[in-house]
DNA sequence: TCACGCCTATTC
DNA sequence: AATAGGCGTGAG
């Protein structure tokens, strides 16, 4: 070996976090000339594979010099500061390790895109291309055509040039060949936002005499006069002036008038690097004062806070819960704290937002997964820089805080904090919790209908726990009626899905201009498109699950996948003619009540009518200003909205919320129907809740009638400790998948019998799952089953990565998937 | 005979 | 996750 080779003494490492589904940090040398600018957080341009640009993260800095291989190095810095603090690599540690996935992964879903680093391979054409050259493929022919074309092609463009998959031999014999080169660009993506902006050329300043020389120079122009005048009065209201902003004050004036004015060495051009975060101009920082009820709950919350890092804020809906989040936020942003207020996605509405930005203005910056990625890097340079309130769905737990010292996690019961589908699958709240402790913050769980996790942990004394039992201003709970359908469907009073009380009530309501909101949890149209001879059904080709009917595109649809196709004439199985519809959904609701109500201005929201963009808010906006009497939908309308006259809500078919086909069903529906419940009669009135149900004496139905959360939690938690569930145990799914449903059976026998070595009877399984094939793959499940000490956790969970590892290296099982998901929703 | 597709190992 | 290399199958 030559001296050379020889790593000194003082070579120094880094392990890098890859963006990819691998299990570990990779280790690189760090050049001499880098070790000064190095840091931990900061990203790092290495080489990857054969020829892969990544921007990884540094995670470490060491001088232990691996011993089997020898590491490549790093290629460039790409920051001189960290984008990730120290903190946020624990916390990345931790879910990677408490979800099984990979650091990869975390990093994957932590790092906007644009902080993430494109390894785009370009093709670029050789100038010893010449058309006339002989000996050409007809396919690298193709390629070099539509190079001499266009200057430069992707991996993809070719793909889809030659409408084939494997390209590669074919740019490496051009390559070869000399034809082209390969120009492995790394893009960074982020670009600052510039507008072109005016200001005032040297010597001229705005408060100097010297500006009536330049009246006086450009006196014999009325156009240019009213520039600069407009100039100057923008002046006195903002820090920089647009230029957009120039001709919207000077309507008639024209860009030669501006550069009439440049010539003449009154103003200049620039450009200015612009915030997306969107700022608010007016300004309204009243609040209402506090009930008494408000005060007492914050008095409660700082003194347990004391002593507690959690507390769970169980309020009524409607008993002002935010109102007491903002006291608590200006508290903290007081202390010079940041403060996080996490909500589930679609409670992120307008509302909400103007809410905060009333009280916080430009301390607010909000998150989530509608905004650009420049829009994003933006917010993460806000956090980092210390912006003091964030508002964001669950990624936000992501951000760079500098100095967290809150969080709120507002409808702490809701499902959608938990990630289920690509990895990592987090719950934001757990997490959060998890957070908090990194950077010594407290925690406000805030919900009408508390999660019976959570609740578990006040009983156990782990949080804390402070009641808001009532309405603000002495507004009473809405009157919940139940109405049971299997009498009025016997004594034929149903007319279509509606009951007789529904439609009297719906109809006394719109009478008096009041508000109805109907709640079905179920989209389209009809749900099965049934044969009433044969008993056959239309199912998706790709799942097993039956095709929604949706008159809107005349189609039926797969809900699980994006299967649509035509409706057929008649029965493919037996050729009868007229197949019926079974069951209802939001748009046959939207359908019928025109035929009942025809003068009824209604709307649906619900995931075919939020999709198209600004969807929700325009429908949410309409409902608010009473443009729209009636709206239909999904539980997206359970979710933190606040209407002020709403005056009765319609529950259609109560039975299917309490039918979700796994343990957490009760638990579900009563929150569903709560929160439903809750949209109801909101300022002065009394409102009115007709739950239709043909199981009116289920416990639930009869707890939510009562608002009775305490004895539904009782009756609750009995049957999760009887049945062995959470929170008494800690769940964790395996699911395998696979197309061929025979080598899925086999590799889940070889995989269970590894995992039932080890970890004996807490496995259960393997179990078909509730829909057995998603999207061509066959499913099958493992329900693991764990008490909950640590270590036993732990063990647990190095089984089953080595039980996977070990199966999808055997042979045959290589396209085998198995997901892992601990504390499974 | 070579091209394509499927499977497997590897990535510092 | 991405991808190169190994090996088996099919049309010229």
């Amino acid at each position: 070996m030559l001296l050379k080779d020889l790593p000194s003494a003082a070579t120094v490492f880094a392990e890098v976090i890859i963006p990819l589904a691998i299990p570990k940090t990779y280790t690189y040398v760090v050049p001499e000339l880098l070790v000064a600018g190095i840091k931990v957080g900061a990203r790092v341009e290495v080489n990857f594979g054969k020829n892969k640009v990544y921007a990884g993260i540094v995670a470490q800095l060491h001088q232990e010099a691996p011993a089997q291989y020898k590491p490549k190095p790093i290629v460039a810095l790409m920051d001189e500061t960290p984008v990730v603090t120290t903190t946020q690599l624990q916390l990345w540690q931790w879910i990677s390790q408490y979800y099984c996935c990979t650091l990869g992964e975390v990093m994957n879903a932590a790092l906007p895109a644009n902080l993430k680093l494109a390894s785009e391979t370009r093709i670029v054409l050789s100038p010893l291309y010449h058309p006339d050259l002989q000996g050409l493929s007809n396919k690298e022919f193709t390629i070099l055509e539509a190079l001499s074309h266009r200057n430069e092609l992707g991996i993809p463009d070719i793909q889809d040039l030659l409408e084939q998959k494997t390209v590669y031999p074919l740019l490496k014999s051009l390559l070869e060949k000399q034809l082209i080169y390969l120009k492995e660009d790394v893009i960074q993506k982020y670009q600052p936002k510039k507008v072109a902006c005016v200001r005032l050329q040297a010597p001229y300043t705005l408060e100097s005499e010297l500006l009536s020389d330049a009246f006086e120079l450009i006196k014999r122009s009325e156009k240019q006069t009213n520039l600069l005048l407009a100039f100057l009065q923008l002046h006195q209201q903002q820090a920089y002036i647009r230029r957009d902003d120039l001709y919207k004050k000077v309507p008639n004036a024209n860009s030669s008038n501006l550069q009439a004015l440049e010539k003449k060495g009154i103003f200049e051009y620039y450009e200015m690097e612009i915030s997306r975060i969107r700022e608010l101009t007016q300004f309204n920082t009243e609040q209402p004062p506090l009930s008494e009820q408000q005060q007492q709950a914050i008095t409660q919350i700082n003194s347990l806070f004391q002593e507690k890092n959690v507390v769970l804020l169980h309020g009524v809906t409607g008993s002002g819960k935010t109102r007491v989040y903002t006291e608590l936020i200006q508290a903290c942003l007081a202390k010079g704290g940041q403060a996080l207020y996490l909500l589930p996605e679609i409670a992120l509405t307008t509302q909400i937002i103007l809410q905060l930005q009333k009280v916080f203005h430009n301390d607010v910056a909000v998150y989530h997964s509608k905004l650009n990625n420049n829009e994003r890097v933006e917010v993460w340079k806000a956090a980092m820089a210390g912006k003091s309130l964030i508002l964001g769905a669950r990624s936000s737990i992501f951000l760079p805080f500098k100095q967290l010292q809150l969080i709120i996690v507002d409808e702490e019961h809701d499902p959608s904090f938990k990630q289920n589908d690509p990895n990592p699958r987090y719950q934001a709240r757990d997490t959060a919790i998890y957070l908090a402790q990194l950077t010594g913050a407290k925690v406000l769980l805030g919900t009408a209908t508390p999660s019976v996790e959570s609740y578990q942990n006040v009983i156990t004394q782990k949080y804390g726990l402070v009641k808001m039992p009532h309405r603000v201003s002495g507004v009473e709970m809405p009157e919940v009626r139940i109405v049971n359908l299997t009498e009025e469907t016997k004594n034929k009073t149903m007319q279509s899905v509606f009951s007789t009380v529904l439609m009297e009530e719906m109809k006394t309501a719109l009478a008096q201009k009041e508000q109805i909101i109907l709640f079905q949890n179920r989209r389209g149209y009809a749900p099965i498109l049934h044969c009433d001879t044969c008993g056959w059904h239309q199912e998706c080709v790709n799942c097993d699950v039956s095709l929604t009917y949706h008159k809107h595109s005349n189609r039926l649809k797969c809900h699980y996948c994006a299967y649509t196709m035509d409706i057929p004439e008649a029965c493919p199985a037996c050729g009868v003619v007229g197949l019926s519809m079974r069951g209802f959904g939001t748009e046959k609701i939207e359908d019928e009540i025109k035929i009942f109500l025809p003068d009824a201005r209604i709307a649906r929201l619900d995931l075919d009518t939020a999709r198209s963009q600004n969807g929700i808010t325009q429908i949410i906006q309409d409902f608010e200003e009473h443009r729209l009497d009636i709206l239909v939908g999904t539980q997206m309308i359970s979710k933190g909205l606040d209407f002020d006259n709403v005056s009765v809500v319609g529950i259609l078919n109560a039975d299917q919320l309490l039918q979700f086909p796994d343990f957490r069903a009760s638990e579900r529906g009563f929150q569903l129907i709560t929160q439903v419940s809750g949209r109801a009669g909101r300022q002065q009135k009394r409102g009115k809740v007709i739950v239709q149900s043909y199981h009116p004496n289920h416990p639930v139905i009869k707890e939510v009638i009562d608002h009775d959360f305490d004895t539904f939690f009782s009756r609750e938690i009995t049957e999760r400790k009887l049945f062995a569930y959470p929170p008494f145990i800690r769940l964790i799914r395996i699911t395998l998948k696979h197309k061929r449903p025979d080598v899925l059976q086999q590799a889940t026998h070889h995989f269970g019998q590894q995992l039932k070595q080890h970890l004996g009877e807490w496995v259960i399984g393997p179990a078909t799952p509730y829909v057995a094939r998603v999207r061509t793959y066959y499913l099958l499940d493992f329900w693991i089953k764990l008490d909950r000490q640590s270590k036993k956790i732990q063990f647990a969970k190095e089984v089953i990565k080595n039980a996977s590892e070990i199966t999808k290296s055997q042979s045959g099982y290589g396209s085998l998937r198995i997901n892992i998901d601990v504390d499974p929703m």
